[in-house]
DNA sequence: TTCCCGTCAG
DNA sequence: CTGACGGGAA
């Protein structure tokens, strides 16, 4: 209902008792099964930077495989920042959204230029760099820097309306933000959220994903056929064969010229390559 | 076919 | 506030 998500909620004190119930169930479940994710082993904040980019918008089973090999190739940030623009699409082909791959490059290069190498620890820095929004700033800050900081993503959010908001519809992320200030665990945040995303993840394989109660969530349009899928396979023979013209690519690809020229326009304008006598390269 | 998922530009 | 943005698994 319309009048229900955008109803003011005021921030319920939870009683010290709920609290304490809701930790001990959350930590009680992580103690008991914690994920061995690569990126919870370091407390290296370029390692951690490169996850939460990895894993905006991409599942864990899908990272996994890739970070690795992300790492590998560029070890620290100042071999991100110095490598060529098409080794670090390379290495970010299979895990989508490669604009993320762009941010990320642009983001080591800010980083060693304007922060003497090292990623700011405060979340108003964070945040200016590219690729990182608000919850990634604040990630970054809980897990590389051990700030106790608020935030919210996927299984987050999920714990929280599967915990407090019952039989509810159009949760807003505004009226969970207060939930999560009140029951963080200020002494281990880095723990806390890792165990609240490990409690949200099962609780989504226990129950119809409590997230689609979010006020924030959208259904995406199917990609098969889509011109997402016409732009990463453009991205991709690109890859392969640099300085391909455009009705090279629309004949290999079996496209439309114009929605490849479209395409082209529109990934120049973002920094994923440039022309050159009608030839086109990445970079 | 449906599901999942943060940032950014317009 | 809306829509674009990848791709693999179920």
């Amino acid at each position: 209902m319309a009048s229900e998500s955008k109803r003011h909620h005021p921030a319920i004190p939870l009683t010290t008792s709920r609290v304490a119930a809701f930790r001990t169930l959350v930590y009680g479940h992580y103690h008991a099964n914690p994920r061995p994710l690569p990126w919870r082993d370091t407390v290296d904040p370029y390692a951690i930077l490169v996850s939460e980019i990895m894993l905006q918008q991409t599942q864990v089973d899908r990272v996994r495989g890739k970070y690795a090999d992300f790492l590998d190739r560029f070890p620290d940030i100042a071999t991100l920042a110095a490598a060529p623009l098409p080794a670090v699409l390379t290495a970010w082909q299979g895990l989508g959204y490669n604009r993320r791959a762009i941010a990320l490059h642009r983001c080591a290069q800010t980083v060693v230029a304007e922060h003497g190498g090292r990623l700011p620890a405060d979340v108003a820095d964070l945040e200016t760099l590219p690729g990182i929004g608000p919850y990634t700033a604040r990630a970054i800050a809980a897990f590389a820097f051990h700030q106790p900081t608020v935030f919210i993503e996927t299984n987050i959010r999920t714990v929280f309306i599967h915990q407090f908001c019952q039989d509810r519809q159009g949760v807003h992320d505004r009226e969970l933000l207060p939930l999560v200030e009140q029951t963080l665990d200020r002494d281990n945040p880095r723990d806390w959220y890792y165990a609240l995303m490990d409690y949200g993840v099962m609780l989504k394989k226990a129950h119809p994903n409590p997230g689609r109660r979010s006020a924030h969530h959208v259904r995406q349009s199917p990609f098969k056929g889509s011109n997402r899928e016409l732009r990463s396979r453009i991205l991709k023979h690109i890859l392969a064969h640099p300085a391909c013209t455009a009705a090279e690519l629309a004949a290999a690809l079996a496209a439309e010229p114009a929605a490849v020229e479209r395409n082209l326009v529109k990934l120049a304008g973002e920094g994923f390559i440039i022309q050159r006598d009608g030839c086109h390269f990445i970079g």
